[in-house]
DNA sequence: AGGTTGACCGTCA
DNA sequence: GTGACGGCCAACC
């Protein structure tokens, strides 16, 4: 899998996130370290730092349920406004936290 | 070509 | 709860 076509498979998995749902950067690595052999949470932030696409951006967060570094604000508005479970405002992974579906 | 940086993570103290 | 370290992989000097 090349480089191009990974980045458009983690844009792809972004957009399927569900409102009210969230993925953590590590959690997109793992998901597509499985079909491209490839995968590191830093690879998947230098990634969404640099397509600024049409993708809910906001719904890729860190580990530790707090949303991107520097973005913060704008994330967490966002999160909020599609009533994304929070606990002590962070965003609440163990019922936020999404996965996508299994290969059929 | 080599060193640094980044929308990061898990582990250990 | 916090802080330090190593690992990660592409982009950027």
């Amino acid at each position: 899998m090349n480089p191009d076509a990974y980045r458009d498979a983690v844009l792809e998995l972004v957009a399927q996130i569900p409102p009210g749902r969230v993925m953590s950067y590590g959690a997109i690595a793992e998901c597509l370290a499985e079909r491209s052999g490839r995968g590191s949470p830093r690879l998947i932030g230098g990634i969404m730092a640099r397509c600024n696409r049409d993708v809910p951006w906001h719904r890729v967060i860190r580990a530790n349920g707090r949303p991107a570094a520097g973005l913060e604000e704008r994330a967490l508005a966002l999160l909020r406004a599609e009533g994304t479970p929070m606990l002590r405002g962070r965003v609440d992974m163990r019922r936020a936290s999404w996965a996508p579906p299994p290969p059929a």
